[in-house]
DNA sequence: TCCATTTAGTGGACTATGTCAACTTTTTTA
DNA sequence: TAAAAAAGTTGACATAGTCCACTAAATGGA
């Protein structure tokens, strides 16, 4: 394939940055009193509007068990129900409550206004260029997903 | 500044989509016995080659005390060594020793070979345009920083 | 059909990771 | 030069995540 060294090391480099920039962003999702990942998974069961814990694993790259005990809290705390599915008796159908729902608005609002905090200072051109190179990087990887 | 809400969904869908390579390539820094943490620390100070610690707390966002246990736990394990500084006494000057390097070098070729699992696949044109979005993506957002 | 396998989920027990506050020593600054 | 700030350490915790064994239901052949 003969990849130049150099675009390795840029890729390493980007790696590194964007790391810090997600975990940035990560800091300030705070203050729901939900951590990183219980809100990565009110957001996702929230995208779905409805889902099995199966899938939540499976998409968010979440061990089982971790899984069975942060659903458990989210329950306990009113944010989803579990309804049994017709049609697998071994899983649950997960939403979001109204109290939820709430926090999933309100989960997104924040991370919104990171964004705009994130681009402020930014031309519109530059908003555009940023934006479409997101766009490229996210095409060609979801083609590769060859990590395993 | 009107920034589009399409936009916004866009980059955030993004920073989910990265968060997952990222989270896929930690992985599989691993079987080095050493956490990811731990990886960026050595990776860090390889690429400085000296510091101090403060500059990893701040370069890494790593809180003080949870740095001194990881710079002793890399320093008992001989991979790191300290020096007084001549300059501030308050510090130390770190640097790897042979087995540091030998380690930080086999996490450099770890790295470079997921980077090229990642790849596999893509054209020489995709991986190009893939790089160029990178360091676009770099480049603006370093202007940014507006976080806090 | 039935039985071996696989899949979804749970819970105990644990390790790893990260945080907070208090403290020491040294440096900086007003 | 006294007060404040900075670098680092340590104890005590809290949070996050992992591993394993287990149950129950679904699936896929012979």
């Amino acid at each position: 394939m003969n990849l130049d060294e150099n675009i390795i090391a840029d890729i390493r480099q980007f790696n590194r940055f964007y790391t810090n920039i997600l975990g940035l962003l990560d800091k300030h999702v705070l203050n729901t009193g939900y951590s990183f990942t219980e809100a990565r998974v009110i957001l996702e069961i929230g995208f779905l509007e409805q889902c099995i814990a199966n899938h939540l694993v499976e998409k968010l790259d979440i061990d089982r068990s971790y899984m069975s005990r942060i659903i458990a809290k989210l329950s306990n705390d009113s944010l989803i129900i579990k309804e049994n599915s017709a049609l697998d008796s071994r899983t649950s159908l997960i939403r979001l409550t109204p109290k939820g729902t709430a926090l999933f608005n309100q989960l997104n609002e924040k991370s919104d206004e990171q964004i705009v905090r994130l681009l402020q200072g930014l031309s519109q051109k530059e908003i555009k260029d940023l934006h479409t190179s997101m766009l490229t990087i996210q095409k060609k990887l979801e083609k590769a997903e060859g990590i395993e």
